[in-house]
DNA sequence: GACCTGCTGCGGGATG
């Protein structure tokens, strides 16, 4: 047995690293028994210092399992076990390290089930599943430290809730269970120390990241912005700015955006054949990680990329990152921004590239908000039914559990500390028989006490099914698109490839592609000539700005409207601004702007709460609705990350009834308000699909079998329809109401919006024509009733005349003529992506 | 011919 001391200076040295006071921190709480949660910048040597703590700490003891290593990603396991490995063959060369993911091999899973490694490197998912095993208990109660990389990546999503029941599990075998989480800085630090281990210490590390952050202005400033988001008007200075430098990474914040800026890129410089890649969720994962080896070995120049590249390999070549478009948020910005100069000491550098002018603002006010430190927060989720039921069958799986034991266990995992008896007896009976409506069917029998009173699942075919169904992820099914001759190229939704027929060309990984034929999930495809391609639109989420970087937009019109413009960015767009106020006002932290504004369309409004377009969607909704209310009126919406329209055939007295109209209201109420004013019942069956997998109600995939879409989808319906009509009670349906609330809808903070905005002065203006703020608006709504054709040559007339009425001599325009629609055939928004060149 | 919005992450194992 081999005792360690703390590495000395010169050993840290030696490999790079400086002994930081934090590190010694770190240490020093680990000798007490101590949990933490460590929180630092990115390349600072978190997973180092916490890795050299367990080594002083456990080293002589040797028993299987000692620590446990949980990362997010697969990739990032790999990884880990190499740096892992690196220390500890210096100072603990007596143990044995391993990964265990679901990219293990059948017969390394056998070589660690026969001797267990000292130290496992593994993901949530494999740790439930190790949690799933017969002998779990045994093998598991050894465990001393459990190690939580890119905890802030985990907390707030299901997949951490998961890893708090695990955890909890792992703490009931052993009370002096270790927790160490390493997590980059967030608002709510208490809680996710918190919410990682009761009584977690926190231990501040290095902080002393530089960063730049600059922005490449356009040629020009636009005063009414509307030029779409894709951003290619900027190619030329961003051909520039990749060609002055070494190595960049540019994310885009969309996988068709990553698509046409490879294109882009590629058209404006052939040369670079060969030496630029794209990277994003869809690529084929070979493709990917040959990209990922590539940039590390310093072969590539540039890689265009989506959020795919937030996390993951570490690429110390990288010198500079070029953010396309909006960041969406502080943190965002940061991880990003964290790519490059990723190892101690070093700068990073982040440059940002505006696909319209009000992200010029948004590049001011990141910065400030970067400098102020101040960063979003990232909440856990409140006791999810579904999690708890999956965890339910894997413990009864996992050894068996006594019902009385177990949810004092479940209770010490935070998300669940206020679970009622009924929700727990609820959930009990679920895995039991599949709660009331399902009582009938043998296969939701999954768990049932034996004569002992423990509960466990005795049927060997659900068990192999449970397993293979483990996790909290749900993703839509995906097509393979490959070339006849068999060579995978990428994954796109069924929907997208639904939508084509054969001769059809479509632009995917980073190639042109004709579509041949379908067979069952997998489209046969042939190269294509470049430039005629429909883009291929991935059902992917909605990014609202956060709240976080909207109070800080507000905080620099604020600065506008008192003429101070305090960096470059301000003053590029400080023409917008001014004519903004001189035809109307600016937003503020303590103003609530709204314009009204008369065309032969009718009137609308415009109102700027700057909450997200989250926010947003739910606020028109809640408007319209309460609006309608006293006075029958019809109401088309358009919404943008900083504000909202509402048009009205009706002449609707805005100035008499918005305050009235934004009053706030108590939880409850405002909950029932906006389920009232959406389809909130079509909105929740979409939401269900996702909790009727997690619960085990349906089964993304058996072994050897694949199920498309559509078929989930049917059978998630089905349920729902089911319990619905006869088990209304069922809380996975209220779950998917409260997830619908509180995930997409996000109605507290619509609540807190509501009660910010009664709180600021309202400013009611009423532009002779649309303003700088409103104009995006207007553009937005129109984008989904006219073909994109006639809508660019109307937006070419708008903006001739706007500007020409900006520039002072022109007369006030009359909005109505120039958005008289009669020219134009209404069409539905999915023209616009049918639409195909022939 | 210009124009295009909408992210990421995981996952079996008994038997021969």
């Amino acid at each position: 047995m081999a005792t360690m001391t703390a590495p000395t200076t010169e050993w840290l040295a030696a490999r790079g690293w400086k002994a930081f006071p934090f590190q010694r921190g770190v240490w020093r709480e680990m000798a007490r028994g101590h949990s933490g949660l460590l929180h630092a910048t990115t390349g600072s040597g978190k997973t180092l210092a916490v890795w050299l703590g367990a080594l002083q700490t456990l080293a002589d003891t040797e028993v299987p399992l000692t620590v446990l290593w949980v990362t997010p990603m697969r990739a990032l396991s790999q990884d880990t076990l190499l740096a892992l490995q690196d220390a500890a063959a210096t100072l603990a060369p007596h143990w044995t390290l391993a990964a265990r993911t679901g990219d293990t091999s059948t017969s390394e899973r056998a070589a660690q089930q026969r001797r267990w490694p000292t130290a496992l490197v593994t993901t949530p998912e494999s740790l439930s599943l190790m949690l799933s095993r017969a002998d779990a208990p045994e093998v598991l109660k050894r465990v001393r430290l459990v190690v939580v990389d890119e905890w802030h990546e985990l907390l707030g999503s299901k997949r951490g809730v998961q890893l708090q029941l695990a955890l909890a599990r792992l703490r009931r075998w052993n009370p002096a269970l270790m927790t160490w989480g390493l997590s980059a800085t967030l608002a709510n630090l208490d809680e996710a120390a918190e919410t990682l281990a009761p009584g977690a210490v926190i231990v501040r590390g290095a902080q002393d990241k530089k960063i730049l952050i600059d922005t490449l202005l356009p040629a020009r400033i636009e005063r009414f912005a509307w030029g779409g988001h894709m951003g290619l008007t900027m190619l030329p200075a961003v051909v520039k700015h990749i060609d002055a430098a070494a190595s960049t990474l540019v994310f885009t914040n969309t996988r068709s955006q990553c698509e046409r800026w490879f294109q882009a890129l590629l058209e404006a410089r052939p040369d670079w054949a060969g030496l630029i890649a794209l990277h994003h969720g869809s690529v084929d994962a070979e493709a990917r990680r040959w990209v990922e080896a590539a940039m590390k070995a310093g072969q590539l120049k540039c890689v265009v990329c989506t959020a795919s590249l937030d996390l993951g390999v570490d690429f110390l070549p990288v010198e500079q990152v070029l953010q396309i478009g909006s960041a969406k948020g502080v943190a965002r910005l940061l991880q990003r921004a964290g790519r490059s100069g990723h190892a101690p000491g070093r700068r990073s550098r982040v440059t940002l590239v505006p696909t319209h002018s009000l992200e010029i603002v948004e590049a001011s006010a990141l910065r400030a908000a970067v400098q102020a430190g101040h960063i979003e927060p990232r909440r856990p989720p409140d006791a999810p039914l579904d999690v708890l039921v999956q965890h339910l069958v894997t413990v009864a799986l996992g050894g068996g559990f006594r019902p009385d034991e177990l949810l004092a266990e479940v209770r010490s995992a935070p998300s669940y500390r206020q679970l009622s008896d009924e929700a727990w007896q609820w959930a009990l009976a679920f895995v039991r028989h599949g709660g009331e409506s399902l009582r009938a069917y043998p296969d939701f029998q999954r768990v049932v006490p034996d004569d002992e009173g423990v509960w466990r699942v005795p049927d060997a075919r659900l068990a192999r099914r449970h397993r293979s169904n483990i996790g909290t992820i749900v993703s839509d099914a995906v097509m393979s698109v490959q070339f006849l001759t068999g060579g995978r190229i990428a994954t796109v939704e069924e929907s997208f490839i639904a939508r084509l027929r054969a001769g059809d060309v479509f632009l995917l990984g980073g190639r042109a592609l004709e579509l041949v034929r379908v067979e069952g999930l997998t489209a046969y495809v042939r190269t294509a000539k470049a430039g005629q391609a429909l883009l291929p639109r991935w059902g992917g989420g909605q990014l609202p700005i956060s709240d976080t970087l909207a109070g800080a937009m507000l905080e620099r019109f604020d600065e506008a409207a008192q003429g101070r413009f305090s960096d470059a960015e301000m003053r590029f767009v400080a023409p917008l601004l001014t004519l903004q106020a001189e035809w109307s006002a600016l937003p503020g932290a303590q103003r609530l702007l709204a314009e009204v504004l008369d065309s032969n369309e009718g009137r609308h409004l415009f109102l700027f709460p700057f909450a997200g377009r989250t926010v947003h969607l739910g606020l028109a909704s809640l408007l319209a609705w309460r609006a309608g209310r006293d006075t029958p009126a019809t109401f088309t919406m358009a919404i943008t990350d900083y504000g909202l329209e509402l048009l009205s055939a009706t002449p609707i007295d805005w100035a008499a009834q918005l305050r009235a109209l934004l009053a706030p209201v108590d939880r409850a109420t405002l909950r029932e308000e906006v389920l009232a004013s959406l389809n909130a019942s079509e909105l929740a069956r979409r939401r269900f699909r996702e909790i009727a997998r997690i619960a085990g109600l349906i089964f993304h995939s058996h072994p050897g079998e694949v199920r498309s879409q559509r078929q989930l989808q049917a059978s998630a319906s089905l349920y729902f329809d089911v319990f619905r009509e006869h088990d209304p009670d069922n809380r996975l349906l209220r779950q998917a109401e409260a997830e619908l609330l509180s995930a997409e809808l996000d109605v507290d903070a619509l609540g807190r919006a509501l009660a910010r905005m009664a709180a600021q002065t309202l400013d009611l203006r009423q532009p002779a024509r649309p303003t700088p703020l409103a104009f995006p608006l207007l553009i937005e709504r129109l984008r989904e009733r006219v073909s994109t054709e006639s809508l660019a040559q109307r937006l070419a007339r708008m903006l001739a005349e706007l500007e020409a009425a900006a520039g002072g001599d022109a007369p006030a325009v009359d909005v109505g003529s120039r958005l008289a629609f009669g020219d134009v055939q209404d069409k539905p928004a999915s023209h616009r992506t049918r639409r195909r060149r022939r």
